[in-house]
DNA sequence: CAAATTTCAGCTTAACTGACATCC
DNA sequence: CGGATGTCAGTTTAGCTGAAATTT
């Protein structure tokens, strides 16, 4: 008697982790739907709140998406003055992608709400059950990074 | 000295799980590509080996999707054979989707790889720390649902 | 009739590939 | 030159909205 008969199977790991991912992704949508961007566009920003100056291609890096893909998001942005684009002066091919004062502003906005949604994903979780979480997903990362 | 000022801040934990999620996702995607579909189509096909005889409507409320995005999914899965689709006999409106053969292969075909791929983003934890991540996934989603 | 399910048509966005220019 | 970066053009796929048909 194998697998297939046996009592259901529990969701696996990887699924659940893209199911919390769904959930998060969709409520996040809702929060930063009035700034008139997606929640993948409001990542982004947080992305280069942390690490300001970044060129595309080393976004891309970090994102496991080409160049290209990238290049769109980061168009997007500017069009609505989220992000300004500059040489860098010590190589002029690169192009830091910086966050506009319009951009700071959108994510001081939806700081508070943002913290909420996520204190509302631990909310069952002891302080120290969360910070063994963060450490599980970190570890989990590079494992497979 | 407010946060906006202080130490660089760590990553959200709303980040980090889409970070996972990304990496997994990639890595899925390599190892189906072979049998000619994406992630996203493998993983509903897992949902279906755990509840076979869903409907689309069903399928759509348990992935944050419209009934539509879960139809076009359906389709492709359809006409590659994967499902198949009959009428509920309690419900004629009700169109049940249903695993062939073919799809039972072929999740038995990359069923070892993917559980070596689980097991090898948990590698960094013990048995105990693999178990609180499961119940901190289930309960960060039950918490957001 | 009202609600649920499915389907049809059209659209948008987020990703991709491939080709090319530029810079160090 | 070779490798990295960025851009241009075209494509695909995944998701959406809105409207309609069918069943309960």
């Amino acid at each position: 008697m194998l697998d297939a008969q046996a009592a259901k199977a529990p969701p696996s790991l990887l699924y659940m982790v893209k199911q919390v991912e769904l959930v998060v992704r969709s409520h996040l949508d809702e929060l930063v739907k009035p700034s008139g961007i997606t929640a993948l566009q409001y990542t982004a920003l947080t992305v280069l709140q942390r690490h300001d100056g970044l060129s595309a291609a080393q976004l891309a890096r970090d994102s496991f998406v080409t160049a290209q893909s990238i290049a769109d998001l980061v168009r997007s942005l500017e069009t609505r003055g989220l992000v300004r684009r500059e040489r860098n002066p010590q190589s002029r091919r690169e192009l830091l992608i910086l966050l506009t004062d319009t951009a700071r502003e959108l994510l001081a906005r939806h700081e508070g709400e943002v913290r909420e949604l996520e204190e509302r994903m631990v909310r069952e979780l002891t302080a120290h059950q969360t910070e063994q979480f963060r450490q599980a997903l970190s570890k989990a990362w590079h494992a497979l990074s």
